[in-house]
DNA sequence: AGAGATCGTGGGAGCGCTCTCACGCACGGT
DNA sequence: ACCGTGCGTGAGAGCGCTCCCACGATCTCT
């Protein structure tokens, strides 16, 4: 049942040229976009690839053009279970919307053990991807240094730090949190503290600098007594609303640098007979599922998740299409999403 | 430049075989696991190999062998929102692991709109990768009837019907029904009612299946009053509650097909002043994020969907392994979580 | 001991593209 | 009229692999 033709496969570009009464040179450079192809050898080319149903055969084409019409969205696997749930899914919409139109194919990696690791360390140098999303990087993350060194083109999902060299769109946590707790000052509230996250991860500096911006800006002093220590974790939020509460009886508000450590935080003050909002106002920073639904709801720093995505994907396709490696950071803004805890 | 002499890329096939002192043929062999190679020049090419770093060309091998080395996971967007947060995160981790030993490449393919899925179908008559993976298949979807028709070896996530004729891997949500309502009967529940999904969802009769088992079991009449159709959202959980609050008064216990409508049930209980679990005993289904953040926490039946991300897996390949169309179906078992709501 | 069967092996013939080059042909300028 | 100059074009030469066939060497079995 092949259409006219003699073997049982898929049409291929010799078929076509054939069919339009043209070399395969021209099919291809029709297939192709490029200019230099007469109007009437393009209309027969294209009469010919309809009529025939051709779709280009990808491996054969990357074997000759030596690319692979792919990228990679990497996912180092520790990260994935910590994550603010939908954030995964979003960013995997963003980057699929955004690559749609495109015939790039978007191939998932995770990597979780050292092993997988550098198993993916040889298949980047088999080159096997023209680019590489990487979600979720460490500090101490040694691929985007890999990458860099392979030449591969790469956009980061965060950065490891101020002075990242290679390219990544982020979220403005240092905005998103000033905004949180200028917020909570300008509500009256004058004893504001902040749960932070593991202090050796750049994303939850950065939110506890916006805590300080923020409280710099009222005039109000840098008061440690009003930051306590937490992980990401709920165990870790509860901890440190304890500690805050023993230090601080008079606190009335809390930034708390993660939805889940916030949930931990608002079951203490609950224990503890505090009123949420009344007694203690309460923001939270991923506006997860979780803010959504606990009592009182989560007023909650929300990060354009699948936004970022698309932008990583719109960088990385730049990248690629353009051989030079010129660095682009990208810092996209975010929202601060009111709800009942504040 | 390239003919002969050296050329500034990745080593070949050919490149390994001179060095080893061998054809290519044998190369290959060996590189595929070929039995038919003495041990010696097994060892020689082993030996080239890692001096060379050699890795295959997977365009070439995919343009030679006609095979890509590729599956696709293909989501259907409309769904991706709905689904409980870790579900999708889960499968593709379960997917990842079972793949990490193999080197097949994993595809991810989101489908939103009419367009993309009819770009999607091209794709796979391009035969662009060997198998596929079809999370939350529709009744009505004709996805999996084109795979069929094309014979390309499939796996889905659910079924579209006792009937499927597809492979699938699913989990076993009459007995997951089943077991929560026997559990609210078992402790003394009478008047114990259900809050269903869209009945036109395959999942969501099963579920309403197992709730009249177990009823049924019980020697309690199918008592129609105790049944308030929902849709699966918070919304249409909080009206089936009202609903069911309205025609029975008197009822003491809901399953509620899925956790987001047991968040929706658990406001509307609240409001009408009944105690949870005292008053009205309350269990989910997904055991999702949401069920670990309600208060009082909710009783769910959790599904392994990490493992039914492995066991899909592990089905496509061994039905791309044997080329027989033998289909498989596995179900597998789910588990009750208790918490604080039942 | 001879005839087959079996094994390991090398290398030719592609797979379906892209790249590149050289060939016409139509122009413009002189 | 002449010679460039440019454009559109066809086709050869690969890209790096797998498949397959044929070859010699070894191993059976009568």
């Amino acid at each position: 049942m092949t259409v006219n033709g003699r073997h049982s496969g898929r049409p291929t570009l010799e078929e076509v040229a054939a069919r339009a009464g043209v070399g395969r040179g021209t099919v291809s450079r029709v297939i192709n976009g490029s200019p230099r192809v007469s109007d009437r050898a393009k209309a027969a080319v294209e009469v010919a690839v309809a009529e025939l149903g051709y779709v280009p055969n990808r491996a054969a084409r990357a074997l000759a053009g030596n690319r692979t019409d792919a990228i990679a969205l990497v996912i180092p696997e520790p990260e994935t279970r910590l994550f603010a749930e939908p954030y995964f899914s979003d960013i995997i919409r963003g980057v699929g919307a955004e690559l749609a139109d495109t015939d790039m194919q978007l191939l998932l990696t995770l990597i979780r053990t050292p092993k997988e690791r550098s198993r993916f360390a040889q298949y980047l140098s088999a080159h096997r991807v023209d680019g590489v999303l990487l979600v979720s990087v460490h500090e101490d993350d040694p691929l985007p240094d890999l990458l860099e060194q392979l030449d591969m083109p790469a956009v980061l999902n965060g950065r490891r730090s101020d002075l990242e060299s290679v390219s990544y769109v982020d979220s403005d946590n240092v905005g998103g949190a000033r905004s949180a707790v200028g917020y909570l000052l300008g509500r009256g509230r004058r004893a504001v503290a902040t749960i932070t996250g593991p202090v050796d991860m750049y994303v939850a500096r950065c939110r506890l600098d916006g805590y300080r911006q923020a409280v710099g800006a009222a005039g109000l002093g840098d008061d440690a007594s009003l930051v306590a220590r937490g992980d990401f974790t709920e165990e870790g939020g509860r901890r440190a609303m304890r500690e805050l509460l023993a230090r601080r009886p008079d606190v009335d508000a809390v930034f708390a640098a993660s939805d889940v450590m916030a949930s931990g935080a608002l079951q203490v003050l609950r224990e503890a007979g505090r009123r949420v909002p009344d007694d203690v106002a309460l923001i939270g920073f991923d506006d997860s599922v979780i803010a959504r639904h606990t009592d009182p709801a989560l007023t909650s720093v929300r990060q354009p998740i699948e936004e970022m995505g698309r932008t990583m994907a719109r960088v990385l396709l730049e990248e690629i299409a353009e051989r030079t490696s010129v660095r682009r950071h990208v810092v996209l803004a975010t929202e601060l999403v009111r709800r009942d805890s504040a």
